[in-house]
DNA sequence: AAAAACTTTCAGAATATTTTGAAAATTCAA
DNA sequence: TTGAATTTTCAAAATATTCTGAAAGTTTTT
């Protein structure tokens, strides 16, 4: 296997499994194309090497600075914006990490303290209905809680395991 | 607000959070349905609550089955099978982790093994592709690794710190 | 101030996913 | 067995998402 074969395979591979958690494909794909890229790119660059669109690209671009995975690089001399991604994967893990959090746990501890709020446990039918709201409520709360231990401190067991592995 | 008003606003609320993360909006309504439902609703009960066609309930009671999130239960002198879902929440928590653990990150791994394989860090360029995969594959066997590590044992600070939260 | 270089927007087109419902398959009682 | 009850399948329809590209907007140069 060459180098551009395996890193269109990358980028082929990166595209599909994001598509599995929630993120759109061609987000991925040039997220992928950045992390490879020794160099920062611009709009056309990209364009032509995905084969896609000038409006797909600036879209998904301005997503990928929105999830903190890249980052506009003004170079000098240079009217285009270029583009340069993130390529501590640690960082990149980090920040995917703390944007799901936010998407999938935020809203839905939200809506369970609104649910909470609208109901009065004064009959037995309710207050059943209560106890499942509060306890998803609770493992919300518990779910957010242990992200973003994990994300702040690098001082605990896990990170210090991981920490460990990611080393040797 | 009362408590039928509350119960569809909790269903069509687990609907559109699930879509959020990748999972079928109508898989989480049933889902949701049967959590809230005391007793165990057959297809025909969730196609008249929710709707929706025979077909549709079919494949995802079958969906919900493979999550390990509903049981199917043969009561005496029925025909038709009656669906209930488990009701613990912690356990449908760890369910949703271990499939979402599955899916997400058990393909990365694999696809990083395969391309870590396929290229010889012969060359400088090579040998920065080469890093970045391996970071990448590092990040995922860590991330498995912590997955597995809270889903599998009950007496990890991490599970203790819940279990106060949630005895609370 | 005008024009050139570049970025952003967004309505419509293309693509992908989900849903329907009727036909086929299966199960069970008689 | 037969046939009625029930579940499963799957092609076509409906819906939702993503992508395109040209027009509008912005910034920079002349």
């Amino acid at each position: 296997m060459e180098l551009k074969e395996a890193k269109d395979k990358f980028i082929h591979t990166w595209g599909t499994l994001a598509t599995q958690w929630g993120i759109n494909r061609t987000m991925a794909q040039i997220h992928a194309l950045l992390l490879l890229s020794p160099k920062s790119l611009n709009a056309d660059e990209i364009m032509a090497d995905l084969q896609i669109s000038r409006g797909n690209v600036n879209m998904n671009l301005r997503d990928l600075m929105d999830w903190g995975l890249i980052y506009k690089q003004l170079l000098p001399g240079e009217r285009k914006e270029f583009f340069i991604a993130e390529k501590d994967i640690w960082k990149v893990a980090k920040q995917i990490a703390k944007e799901r959090r936010r998407r999938e746990i935020g809203p839905l501890i939200e809506a369970m303290e609104d649910l909470k709020e609208g109901i009065q446990p004064d009959t037995e039918e309710k207050e059943e209905f209560l106890k499942i709201v509060n306890d998803i409520s609770k493992v919300s709360v518990f779910a957010d809680n242990t992200m973003t231990s994990l994300l702040k401190s690098d001082e605990n067991w896990l990170i210090n395991n991981f920490i460990k592995v990611f080393n040797k």
